[in-house]
DNA sequence: ACAATTATGTAATACTTTTGTCATAAAATA
DNA sequence: TATTTTATGACAAAAGTATTACATAATTGT
Protein backbone atom coordinates (compact mmCIF):
# COMPACT_ATOMS: atom_id res chain seq x y z
CA UNK A 1 0.00 0.00 0.00
CA UNK A 2 0.81 3.38 -0.93
CA UNK A 3 2.18 5.24 2.16
CA UNK A 4 0.67 8.65 3.61
CA UNK A 5 2.58 11.55 2.95
CA UNK A 6 3.43 14.19 5.74
CA UNK A 7 4.67 17.60 5.03
CA UNK A 8 7.06 18.73 7.60
CA UNK A 9 7.75 23.00 7.40
CA UNK A 10 10.38 23.88 9.98
CA UNK A 11 13.82 25.89 9.09
CA UNK A 12 15.49 24.62 11.86
CA UNK A 13 16.90 21.26 10.30
CA UNK A 14 17.06 19.47 13.83
CA UNK A 15 13.85 19.73 14.27
CA UNK A 16 12.72 18.52 10.96
CA UNK A 17 14.85 15.34 11.74
CA UNK A 18 13.19 14.90 14.24
CA UNK A 19 9.81 14.71 13.94
CA UNK A 20 10.59 12.86 10.66
CA UNK A 21 12.01 10.08 12.40
CA UNK A 22 9.42 9.63 14.39
CA UNK A 23 6.52 9.63 11.76
CA UNK A 24 9.05 7.38 9.10
CA UNK A 25 9.27 5.11 12.46
CA UNK A 26 5.34 4.82 11.63
CA UNK A 27 5.75 4.09 8.30
CA UNK A 28 4.61 7.44 6.88
CA UNK A 29 6.62 9.24 4.24
CA UNK A 30 7.80 12.45 5.11
CA UNK A 31 8.84 15.45 2.92
CA UNK A 32 10.46 18.23 4.25
CA UNK A 33 10.64 21.74 3.52
CA UNK A 34 12.75 24.58 5.38
CA UNK A 35 10.48 27.56 4.46
CA UNK A 36 6.86 28.63 3.64
CA UNK A 37 7.97 29.15 -0.09
CA UNK A 38 9.45 26.11 -0.48
CA UNK A 39 6.43 24.16 1.66
CA UNK A 40 3.92 25.62 -0.63
CA UNK A 41 5.59 24.73 -4.13
CA UNK A 42 6.16 20.81 -2.51
CA UNK A 43 2.45 21.30 -1.20
CA UNK A 44 1.27 22.53 -5.01
CA UNK A 45 2.86 20.11 -6.73
CA UNK A 46 2.40 16.80 -4.79
CA UNK A 47 -1.92 16.66 -4.51
CA UNK A 48 -0.78 13.29 -2.04
CA UNK A 49 0.27 15.21 1.25
CA UNK A 50 -1.95 14.05 3.52
CA UNK A 51 -1.07 16.66 6.48
CA UNK A 52 0.73 19.36 6.87
CA UNK A 53 2.81 20.18 9.95
CA UNK A 54 3.84 23.42 10.27
CA UNK A 55 6.16 25.59 12.84
CA UNK A 56 4.92 29.25 13.35
CA UNK A 57 8.28 31.12 13.49
CA UNK A 58 10.01 30.92 10.77
CA UNK A 59 12.17 33.41 9.06
CA UNK A 60 10.30 34.83 5.46
CA UNK A 61 6.95 33.87 5.75
CA UNK A 62 5.32 32.69 8.87
CA UNK A 63 3.28 29.17 9.70
CA UNK A 64 0.13 31.96 9.81
CA UNK A 65 0.64 33.33 6.12
CA UNK A 66 1.75 29.75 4.97
CA UNK A 67 -1.39 28.26 6.64
CA UNK A 68 -3.48 30.97 5.07
CA UNK A 69 -2.32 30.31 1.60
CA UNK A 70 -3.08 26.56 1.58
CA UNK A 71 -6.51 27.05 3.57
CA UNK A 72 -7.64 29.39 0.41
CA UNK A 73 -7.58 25.78 -1.83
CA UNK A 74 -7.08 23.06 0.56
CA UNK A 75 -8.74 21.62 3.37
CA UNK A 76 -5.80 19.19 4.44
CA UNK A 77 -5.45 19.09 7.87
CA UNK A 78 -2.57 21.57 9.77
CA UNK A 79 -0.77 20.76 12.62
CA UNK A 80 1.33 23.92 13.98
CA UNK A 81 4.29 23.66 16.29
CA UNK A 82 4.44 26.76 18.58
CA UNK A 83 7.29 27.32 20.35
CA UNK A 84 7.69 27.22 24.19
CA UNK A 85 6.28 30.56 25.60
CA UNK A 86 5.00 31.58 22.47
CA UNK A 87 1.66 32.67 23.04
CA UNK A 88 -1.06 30.97 20.83
CA UNK A 89 -2.94 33.21 18.57
CA UNK A 90 -6.01 30.17 19.23
CA UNK A 91 -8.53 32.68 17.37
CA UNK A 92 -6.14 33.65 14.40
CA UNK A 93 -5.97 29.63 14.17
CA UNK A 94 -9.59 29.20 14.61
CA UNK A 95 -10.42 31.46 11.35
CA UNK A 96 -7.59 29.68 9.87
CA UNK A 97 -8.69 26.11 10.48
CA UNK A 98 -5.71 24.79 11.93
CA UNK A 99 -6.78 21.21 13.52
CA UNK A 100 -4.35 21.27 16.15
CA UNK A 101 -1.09 22.32 17.72
CA UNK A 102 1.12 21.24 19.77
CA UNK A 103 3.70 23.01 22.14
CA UNK A 104 7.63 22.76 21.63
CA UNK A 105 9.42 20.52 23.26
CA UNK A 106 6.56 18.02 22.73
CA UNK A 107 7.23 14.15 23.00
CA UNK A 108 7.67 12.11 20.02
CA UNK A 109 4.40 10.17 21.70
CA UNK A 110 2.00 13.32 21.53
CA UNK A 111 2.97 14.26 18.13
CA UNK A 112 2.74 10.45 16.49
CA UNK A 113 -0.62 10.40 18.69
CA UNK A 114 -1.83 13.84 17.58
CA UNK A 115 -1.30 12.84 13.66
CA UNK A 116 -2.78 9.65 13.77
CA UNK A 117 -5.88 10.95 15.62
CA UNK A 118 -6.39 13.78 12.60
CA UNK A 119 -5.56 11.00 10.52
CA UNK A 120 -7.99 8.61 11.89
CA UNK A 121 -10.78 11.65 11.72
CA UNK A 122 -9.94 12.72 8.24
CA UNK A 123 -9.06 9.58 6.02
CA UNK A 124 -11.25 7.20 8.49
CA UNK A 125 -8.77 4.19 8.43
CA UNK A 126 -8.51 2.21 11.76
CA UNK A 127 -5.45 1.54 13.88
CA UNK A 128 -4.76 -0.49 16.30
CA UNK A 129 -6.78 0.44 18.79
CA UNK A 130 -6.42 -2.29 21.38
CA UNK A 131 -3.29 -3.96 22.46
CA UNK A 132 -3.00 -6.82 24.82
CA UNK A 133 -0.28 -9.25 26.15
CA UNK A 134 -0.38 -11.40 29.23
CA UNK A 135 -3.85 -10.11 30.51
CA UNK A 136 -3.26 -6.98 30.09
CA UNK A 137 -5.49 -4.51 27.76
CA UNK A 138 -4.72 -1.53 26.76
CA UNK A 139 -7.91 0.45 25.03
CA UNK A 140 -6.69 3.31 23.64
CA UNK A 141 -9.50 4.29 22.26
CA UNK A 142 -11.22 4.51 25.54
CA UNK A 143 -7.80 4.84 27.72
CA UNK A 144 -8.34 2.49 29.84
CA UNK A 145 -6.14 -0.25 30.88
CA UNK A 146 -7.25 -3.30 32.51
CA UNK A 147 -5.49 -6.56 34.34
CA UNK A 148 -6.71 -9.52 33.71
CA UNK A 149 -10.55 -8.14 32.88
CA UNK A 150 -10.27 -5.32 35.86
CA UNK A 151 -9.68 -1.94 34.98
CA UNK A 152 -6.76 -0.20 36.87
CA UNK A 153 -6.47 3.67 36.85
CA UNK A 154 -3.10 4.70 35.46
CA UNK A 155 -1.28 7.85 35.53
CA UNK A 156 -0.66 9.69 32.23
CA UNK A 157 3.17 8.60 32.97
CA UNK A 158 2.11 5.23 33.72
CA UNK A 159 -0.09 4.86 30.69
CA UNK A 160 2.77 6.18 28.28
CA UNK A 161 5.34 3.62 29.85
CA UNK A 162 3.04 0.78 29.64
CA UNK A 163 2.26 1.39 25.80
CA UNK A 164 5.90 2.22 25.27
CA UNK A 165 6.41 -1.31 26.93
CA UNK A 166 3.72 -3.53 25.16
CA UNK A 167 4.79 -1.60 21.80
CA UNK A 168 8.41 -3.31 22.02
CA UNK A 169 7.47 -6.24 23.38
CA UNK A 170 10.64 -9.10 23.99
CA UNK A 171 12.86 -6.14 23.44
CA UNK A 172 15.69 -5.24 25.94
CA UNK A 173 14.97 -1.26 26.51
CA UNK A 174 17.98 1.11 28.02
CA UNK A 175 16.86 3.70 30.16
CA UNK A 176 17.85 6.40 28.00
CA UNK A 177 15.75 4.88 24.75
CA UNK A 178 12.55 4.99 27.35
CA UNK A 179 13.45 8.78 28.29
CA UNK A 180 13.65 9.89 24.77
CA UNK A 181 10.55 8.00 23.98
CA UNK A 182 7.83 8.65 26.96
CA UNK A 183 9.43 11.53 27.58
CA UNK A 184 10.03 14.96 26.17
CA UNK A 185 13.09 14.49 23.65
CA UNK A 186 14.73 17.59 25.49
CA UNK A 187 14.23 16.36 29.16
CA UNK A 188 17.56 15.57 30.48
CA UNK A 189 16.19 14.67 34.39
CA UNK A 190 17.58 12.04 36.16
CA UNK A 191 17.03 8.52 34.37
CA UNK A 192 16.46 7.31 37.77
CA UNK A 193 13.03 8.70 37.64
CA UNK A 194 12.19 6.23 35.31
CA UNK A 195 12.77 3.29 38.52
CA UNK A 196 10.22 5.29 40.46
CA UNK A 197 7.60 5.02 37.71
CA UNK A 198 8.26 1.57 36.61
CA UNK A 199 8.15 0.70 40.58
CA UNK A 200 4.46 2.23 40.97
CA UNK A 201 3.88 0.56 37.17
CA UNK A 202 4.50 -2.61 38.87
CA UNK A 203 2.46 -2.09 41.72
CA UNK A 204 -0.47 -1.06 39.54
CA UNK A 205 -0.52 -4.21 37.76
CA UNK A 206 -0.38 -6.32 40.24
CA UNK A 207 0.95 -10.00 39.47
CA UNK A 208 1.53 -9.01 35.96
CA UNK A 209 4.18 -6.09 36.89
CA UNK A 210 6.77 -8.87 37.07
CA UNK A 211 5.47 -8.99 33.13
CA UNK A 212 8.38 -5.92 33.25
CA UNK A 213 11.64 -7.23 33.71
CA UNK A 214 14.57 -5.63 35.32
CA UNK A 215 17.68 -5.84 32.63
CA UNK A 216 20.64 -5.21 35.41
CA UNK A 217 23.42 -2.95 33.89
CA UNK A 218 20.89 -2.09 30.98
CA UNK A 219 16.98 -0.86 31.87
CA UNK A 220 13.89 -2.99 31.08
CA UNK A 221 11.68 -5.21 29.22
CA UNK A 222 8.46 -5.94 28.88
CA UNK A 223 7.87 -10.13 28.32
CA UNK A 224 5.38 -12.13 28.46
CA UNK B 1 33.21 1.42 -1.07
CA UNK B 2 34.67 4.31 0.45
CA UNK B 3 35.57 4.58 4.67
CA UNK B 4 33.38 6.88 5.94
CA UNK B 5 35.36 9.95 7.67
CA UNK B 6 35.31 10.59 11.15
CA UNK B 7 36.91 13.80 12.47
CA UNK B 8 37.85 13.59 16.25
CA UNK B 9 38.85 16.71 18.22
CA UNK B 10 40.95 16.56 21.28
CA UNK B 11 44.11 17.97 22.82
CA UNK B 12 45.23 15.18 24.28
CA UNK B 13 47.17 13.04 21.71
CA UNK B 14 46.21 9.70 24.04
CA UNK B 15 42.82 10.22 23.91
CA UNK B 16 42.51 10.67 20.03
CA UNK B 17 44.60 8.14 19.90
CA UNK B 18 42.61 5.65 21.99
CA UNK B 19 39.41 6.94 19.89
CA UNK B 20 40.76 6.44 16.82
CA UNK B 21 42.27 3.11 17.25
CA UNK B 22 39.01 1.97 18.17
CA UNK B 23 37.08 3.90 15.49
CA UNK B 24 39.73 2.41 12.92
CA UNK B 25 39.01 -1.08 14.05
CA UNK B 26 35.40 -0.65 12.82
CA UNK B 27 36.45 0.70 9.38
CA UNK B 28 36.26 4.03 9.90
CA UNK B 29 38.55 6.51 8.78
CA UNK B 30 40.19 8.77 11.28
CA UNK B 31 41.01 12.31 11.01
CA UNK B 32 42.70 13.37 14.19
CA UNK B 33 42.78 17.36 14.57
CA UNK B 34 44.54 18.69 18.17
CA UNK B 35 42.91 21.91 18.41
CA UNK B 36 39.91 23.76 17.57
CA UNK B 37 41.50 25.73 14.45
CA UNK B 38 42.99 22.86 13.44
CA UNK B 39 39.55 20.94 13.22
CA UNK B 40 37.58 23.69 11.51
CA UNK B 41 40.74 23.38 9.09
CA UNK B 42 40.10 20.07 8.01
CA UNK B 43 36.00 20.08 8.20
CA UNK B 44 36.41 23.25 5.80
CA UNK B 45 39.07 21.68 3.47
CA UNK B 46 36.97 18.04 3.63
CA UNK B 47 33.44 17.85 2.93
CA UNK B 48 33.55 14.05 3.10
CA UNK B 49 33.18 14.23 7.26
CA UNK B 50 30.60 12.11 8.22
CA UNK B 51 30.42 12.92 11.85
CA UNK B 52 32.66 14.83 14.61
CA UNK B 53 33.66 14.19 17.71
CA UNK B 54 34.54 16.75 19.89
CA UNK B 55 35.97 17.27 23.50
CA UNK B 56 34.74 20.49 25.68
CA UNK B 57 37.58 21.06 27.30
CA UNK B 58 40.63 22.22 24.97
CA UNK B 59 42.77 25.14 25.37
CA UNK B 60 42.37 28.36 23.03
CA UNK B 61 38.98 27.37 21.24
CA UNK B 62 36.55 24.84 23.76
CA UNK B 63 34.54 22.36 22.01
CA UNK B 64 31.16 24.98 22.44
CA UNK B 65 33.35 27.16 20.41
CA UNK B 66 34.10 24.85 17.51
CA UNK B 67 30.75 23.25 17.71
CA UNK B 68 29.28 26.53 17.15
CA UNK B 69 31.09 27.76 14.19
CA UNK B 70 30.83 24.32 12.09
CA UNK B 71 26.69 24.56 13.17
CA UNK B 72 27.04 28.01 10.87
CA UNK B 73 27.64 26.22 7.76
CA UNK B 74 27.19 22.59 8.47
CA UNK B 75 24.51 20.27 9.56
CA UNK B 76 26.71 17.10 10.40
CA UNK B 77 26.34 15.01 13.78
CA UNK B 78 28.93 16.18 16.65
CA UNK B 79 29.20 14.11 19.47
CA UNK B 80 30.61 16.10 22.26
CA UNK B 81 32.84 14.19 25.05
CA UNK B 82 32.88 15.72 28.55
CA UNK B 83 34.90 15.18 31.00
CA UNK B 84 33.73 13.11 34.48
CA UNK B 85 32.52 15.76 36.75
CA UNK B 86 32.49 18.70 34.48
CA UNK B 87 29.19 19.66 34.36
CA UNK B 88 26.86 19.76 30.67
CA UNK B 89 26.04 22.13 30.17
CA UNK B 90 22.90 20.61 28.40
CA UNK B 91 21.11 23.41 26.85
CA UNK B 92 23.91 24.71 25.60
CA UNK B 93 24.51 21.75 23.66
CA UNK B 94 21.04 21.31 22.83
CA UNK B 95 20.74 24.94 21.11
CA UNK B 96 23.86 24.11 19.45
CA UNK B 97 22.85 21.35 17.85
CA UNK B 98 25.07 18.74 19.69
CA UNK B 99 23.58 15.27 19.42
CA UNK B 100 25.10 13.02 21.70
CA UNK B 101 27.41 13.65 24.67
CA UNK B 102 29.58 10.52 25.96
CA UNK B 103 31.24 11.30 29.44
CA UNK B 104 35.02 10.15 30.20
CA UNK B 105 35.83 7.95 31.40
CA UNK B 106 34.06 5.87 28.88
CA UNK B 107 33.88 2.25 27.27
CA UNK B 108 34.98 1.68 23.62
CA UNK B 109 31.27 -0.26 23.19
CA UNK B 110 29.44 2.32 24.47
CA UNK B 111 31.77 4.95 21.88
CA UNK B 112 31.27 3.15 18.77
CA UNK B 113 27.91 2.66 19.86
CA UNK B 114 26.88 6.09 20.07
CA UNK B 115 28.66 6.21 16.84
CA UNK B 116 27.14 3.86 14.77
CA UNK B 117 23.46 4.62 16.31
CA UNK B 118 24.10 8.49 15.00
CA UNK B 119 25.53 7.39 11.49
CA UNK B 120 22.55 4.66 10.97
CA UNK B 121 20.12 7.57 12.10
CA UNK B 122 21.87 9.67 9.66
CA UNK B 123 22.84 7.07 6.91
CA UNK B 124 19.90 4.47 7.34
CA UNK B 125 22.59 1.62 7.78
CA UNK B 126 20.68 -1.60 9.48
CA UNK B 127 23.21 -3.67 11.87
CA UNK B 128 23.25 -7.14 12.86
CA UNK B 129 20.93 -7.88 15.66
CA UNK B 130 21.66 -11.81 15.69
CA UNK B 131 24.68 -13.48 16.51
CA UNK B 132 25.24 -17.37 16.65
CA UNK B 133 28.16 -20.14 17.04
CA UNK B 134 28.76 -23.43 17.84
CA UNK B 135 24.63 -23.69 19.31
CA UNK B 136 25.48 -19.96 21.30
CA UNK B 137 22.55 -17.39 19.81
CA UNK B 138 22.76 -13.76 21.03
CA UNK B 139 19.89 -11.91 20.45
CA UNK B 140 20.87 -8.21 20.82
CA UNK B 141 17.63 -6.74 20.68
CA UNK B 142 16.08 -8.83 23.39
CA UNK B 143 19.28 -9.14 25.12
CA UNK B 144 18.95 -12.77 25.71
CA UNK B 145 21.92 -15.40 25.25
CA UNK B 146 20.88 -19.05 24.60
CA UNK B 147 23.00 -22.19 24.28
CA UNK B 148 21.07 -25.04 22.47
CA UNK B 149 18.02 -23.27 22.87
CA UNK B 150 17.92 -22.88 26.50
CA UNK B 151 18.15 -19.33 27.87
CA UNK B 152 20.91 -18.84 30.11
CA UNK B 153 21.33 -16.07 32.43
CA UNK B 154 24.11 -14.02 31.52
CA UNK B 155 26.10 -10.55 34.08
CA UNK B 156 26.24 -7.48 32.30
CA UNK B 157 30.06 -8.03 31.99
CA UNK B 158 29.27 -11.88 30.70
CA UNK B 159 27.38 -10.62 27.84
CA UNK B 160 29.85 -8.10 27.04
CA UNK B 161 32.92 -10.70 27.10
CA UNK B 162 30.74 -13.47 25.09
CA UNK B 163 30.08 -10.77 22.38
CA UNK B 164 33.03 -9.52 22.09
CA UNK B 165 34.36 -13.20 22.09
CA UNK B 166 31.98 -13.90 19.51
CA UNK B 167 32.75 -11.00 17.52
CA UNK B 168 36.14 -11.99 17.21
CA UNK B 169 35.98 -15.86 16.16
CA UNK B 170 39.15 -17.79 15.85
CA UNK B 171 41.11 -14.89 17.05
CA UNK B 172 43.42 -14.72 19.50
CA UNK B 173 42.91 -12.61 22.21
CA UNK B 174 45.54 -11.03 24.92
CA UNK B 175 43.99 -10.18 28.17
CA UNK B 176 44.95 -6.39 27.53
CA UNK B 177 42.89 -6.45 24.31
CA UNK B 178 39.77 -7.93 26.30
CA UNK B 179 40.02 -5.39 28.84
CA UNK B 180 40.62 -2.65 26.16
CA UNK B 181 37.40 -3.74 24.44
CA UNK B 182 35.57 -4.67 27.29
CA UNK B 183 36.24 -2.69 30.40
CA UNK B 184 36.97 1.09 30.04
CA UNK B 185 40.01 2.25 28.92
CA UNK B 186 40.78 3.85 32.29
CA UNK B 187 40.39 0.55 33.61
CA UNK B 188 43.90 -0.11 35.41
CA UNK B 189 42.58 -3.25 37.45
CA UNK B 190 44.20 -6.90 37.51
CA UNK B 191 43.93 -8.44 34.24
CA UNK B 192 43.43 -11.54 36.06
CA UNK B 193 39.92 -10.73 36.85
CA UNK B 194 39.56 -12.06 33.49
CA UNK B 195 40.12 -15.26 34.16
CA UNK B 196 37.64 -15.36 36.51
CA UNK B 197 34.69 -14.09 34.45
CA UNK B 198 35.83 -16.56 31.84
CA UNK B 199 35.44 -19.20 34.15
CA UNK B 200 31.96 -18.15 35.42
CA UNK B 201 31.00 -17.67 31.68
CA UNK B 202 32.40 -20.85 30.47
CA UNK B 203 30.29 -22.55 33.49
CA UNK B 204 27.14 -20.43 32.37
CA UNK B 205 27.45 -21.39 28.89
CA UNK B 206 27.55 -25.57 30.21
CA UNK B 207 29.57 -27.87 28.00
CA UNK B 208 29.61 -24.82 25.04
CA UNK B 209 32.16 -23.36 27.96
CA UNK B 210 35.34 -24.33 26.09
CA UNK B 211 34.61 -22.83 23.21
CA UNK B 212 36.51 -20.71 25.07
CA UNK B 213 39.98 -21.44 24.60
CA UNK B 214 42.80 -20.92 26.81
CA UNK B 215 45.96 -19.81 25.08
CA UNK B 216 48.39 -20.50 27.62
CA UNK B 217 51.07 -17.15 27.55
CA UNK B 218 48.85 -14.93 25.81
CA UNK B 219 45.01 -15.41 26.20
CA UNK B 220 42.11 -16.83 25.17
CA UNK B 221 40.55 -17.54 21.64
CA UNK B 222 36.91 -18.16 20.72
CA UNK B 223 36.47 -21.05 18.11
CA UNK B 224 33.73 -23.60 17.33
C1' DA C 1 -8.97 32.76 41.41
C1' DC C 2 -8.45 29.73 45.08
C1' DA C 3 -7.85 25.59 47.57
C1' DA C 4 -7.63 20.69 47.27
C1' DT C 5 -6.14 16.90 44.94
C1' DT C 6 -3.26 14.33 42.07
C1' DA C 7 0.80 13.51 39.31
C1' DT C 8 5.55 13.90 38.64
C1' DG C 9 10.42 14.33 39.62
C1' DT C 10 14.20 14.22 43.02
C1' DA C 11 16.80 12.71 46.81
C1' DA C 12 17.96 9.67 50.45
C1' DT C 13 18.29 5.20 51.96
C1' DA C 14 17.95 0.28 51.89
C1' DC C 15 18.71 -3.55 49.25
C1' DT C 16 20.53 -6.64 45.63
C1' DT C 17 23.58 -8.20 42.22
C1' DT C 18 27.73 -7.86 40.12
C1' DT C 19 32.46 -7.31 40.02
C1' DG C 20 37.33 -7.42 41.39
C1' DT C 21 40.84 -9.24 44.35
C1' DC C 22 43.09 -12.49 46.83
C1' DA C 23 44.78 -16.94 48.34
C1' DT C 24 45.48 -21.29 46.94
C1' DA C 25 45.23 -25.27 43.85
C1' DA C 26 46.07 -27.06 39.43
C1' DA C 27 48.20 -27.21 34.99
C1' DA C 28 51.57 -26.26 31.46
C1' DT C 29 56.22 -25.27 30.12
C1' DA C 30 61.19 -25.46 30.02
C1' DT D 1 61.46 -30.45 39.13
C1' DA D 2 61.24 -25.51 39.35
C1' DT D 3 58.89 -21.94 37.40
C1' DT D 4 55.41 -19.64 35.27
C1' DT D 5 50.75 -19.33 34.06
C1' DT D 6 45.90 -20.40 34.64
C1' DA D 7 41.70 -22.14 37.36
C1' DT D 8 38.92 -21.90 41.21
C1' DG D 9 36.25 -20.46 45.17
C1' DA D 10 35.46 -17.21 48.86
C1' DC D 11 34.64 -12.78 50.07
C1' DA D 12 34.81 -7.64 50.25
C1' DA D 13 33.96 -3.66 47.55
C1' DA D 14 31.52 -1.43 44.06
C1' DA D 15 27.79 -0.54 41.25
C1' DG D 16 23.05 -0.88 40.05
C1' DT D 17 18.23 -1.13 41.49
C1' DA D 18 14.07 -0.79 44.61
C1' DT D 19 11.68 1.66 47.78
C1' DT D 20 10.19 5.38 50.48
C1' DA D 21 9.37 10.01 51.52
C1' DC D 22 8.98 14.48 50.09
C1' DA D 23 8.96 18.89 47.26
C1' DT D 24 7.18 20.78 43.26
C1' DA D 25 4.20 21.12 39.31
C1' DA D 26 -0.08 20.28 37.11
C1' DT D 27 -4.89 19.47 37.32
C1' DT D 28 -9.41 19.66 39.11
C1' DG D 29 -13.44 21.37 41.32
C1' DT D 30 -15.69 25.11 43.55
Amino acid sequence: MEKIKILVVDDEARMRKLVKDFLVKKDYEVIEAEDGAKALDYFYNDKEIALIILDVMMPQMDGWQVCKEIRESSKVPIIMLTARGEERDELLGFQLGVDEYISKPFSPKILVARVEAILRRVIGEEKQEKMEAGGIVIDHAAHIVSVDGETVELSYKEYELLTYFMENQGIALSREKILNHVWNYDYFGDARTIDTHVKKLRNKLKDKGELIHTIWGLGYKFEV
